[in-house]
DNA sequence: CAAGAATACTTGTATATACAAGATAAGTGT
DNA sequence: ACACTTATCTTGTATATACAAGTATTCTTG
């Protein structure tokens, strides 16, 4: 076993301590003076220690104050949201997608709220279906804002994604996301080829760059065969 | 407007490169020597910026090789998953909730499991429905491992959460969450106080101290009424 | 020509130092 | 007793320096 370098071991030491009940939520952990007194380093390393940890929200600091056990009720539990592709290729599933629609429409209202243009003015939509085995996994609708991808519809989505292709030519600075039940209409049960109404997980995704919205779009999945996972870790 | 510190400067200075799409993904970007010499700052403040949006995602390191533009791709999206109560203060609503039952008894075989206790051995149970202004928001069904809060059944429940008791008495190491669509059975639509069927968003949570599985829980909200939501920026 | 050594560049770790700025407690003068 | 100053602790920013270690290129040598 390779030996750690210093910081790490204070890290370490210091969620040690959080972990074993030692130090409880709020209160003062050493301060980089002790640290560095009591590890024999510079205070510039104590401070490495210390910073990194309240960066990855364990501790909390305070300027002229110290540096505090962080509240646990403040550690957000976070979800991944990830690209389907890639998570059906990773537990060894054979990854295809069908491209049902690719056209351009007439925004209607709430739709064209979302994408921040004129309501009526032309936009794209596309409506691509993700399967696993060949059996639909996800369909994905997606309406764009022709200003910032002008070149959306003459793509090829056999091969690389949507998304993949809008961060590409619209660099991405912000999204957001909406995770919900519902129960799908007629149209979702037929992309997805369900028979029986079952419930479906909606996620719903507006991007953001620098010029503007770009896109927005619907991904839903069948609850039987999709879900959300994410973990927090205190290591590291 | 006060001035901003240097490393934040060069910070900025980067992210709008990458904004404007100046630099592109994988793309080299200034080496720490570089941009202290365009800066006229120390090595040691450049590689901070660099360091920082590293950590933040927004670039990769490697070591010998330089620093360069992450893939968007990799920048995973995440969802909070909040505390209920939380939430309903933040909007404005007022919140109660009851405790339904508060109770011991035999774990069966996948609750056992997910534990990690022996089959039909003795564990807690507690089910709380969260309210946002006396409509039922949330049910929680939680089982917990009687070794690690054996205090769990003799707590008040109507103002300190089951998950911040928990975390109190056995310091969170770990925790992980799953996020369905179902279909809520007779019991839940009770609970939720819901007359027609309607799909449901289910949060399932595990959470791990030093000393093993703590607990199991269940959040289950109508998905007329719940949804998670999160966001993803390149700010900062 | 090809294998290995020297090199120049990168990031990674670590130190010593300086001053700024926020927070608190102790002391001082009126 | 009260307001003010001072001292001392904390974290925050910034620099100059040193060496380690990974990567790629160039040069040397057989």
């Amino acid at each position: 076993m390779t030996e750690q370098p210093k910081f790490a071991q204070i890290k370490q030491y210091i969620i040690e301590n959080i972990r074993a009940g030692a130090w409880q939520e709020h209160q003062r952990v050493p301060s980089e003076n002790e640290l560095s007194d009591q590890f024999q380093v510079s205070r510039m390393t104590a401070r490495r220690a210390l910073s990194e940890l309240t960066e990855s929200g364990v501790l909390t600091r305070s300027q002229g104050l110290g540096t505090f056990v962080a509240s646990f009720k403040s550690q957000s539990s976070l979800l991944e949201i990830r690209n389907i592709a890639d998570e059906v290729k990773e537990r060894g599933g054979d990854y295809t997608c069908i491209v049902l629609s690719l056209e351009s429409i007439a925004a209607i209202a709430p739709i064209a709220i979302a994408l921040g243009v004129e309501m009526d003015s032309l936009i794209y939509r596309s409506v691509i279906v993700h399967n696993e085995n060949d059996a639909p996994l996800q369909v994905e609708e997606r309406f764009v804002n022709p200003a910032l991808a002008p070149q959306y519809l003459q793509q090829d989505y056999s091969n690389t994604t949507p998304h993949e292709y809008l961060t590409q030519v619209a660099p991405l600075t912000e999204a957001r996301h909406t995770v919900e039940a519902i129960m799908p209409n007629e149209e979702i049960c037929q992309w997805l080829g369900m028979f029986n109404e079952e419930p479906c997980l909606q996620v719903i995704r507006r991007t953001w760059s620098s010029q503007g919205i770009v896109s927005f779009a619907r991904l839903i999945s069948p609850g039987s065969k999709y879900r959300l996972g994410g973990h927090l870790t205190f290591k590291k």
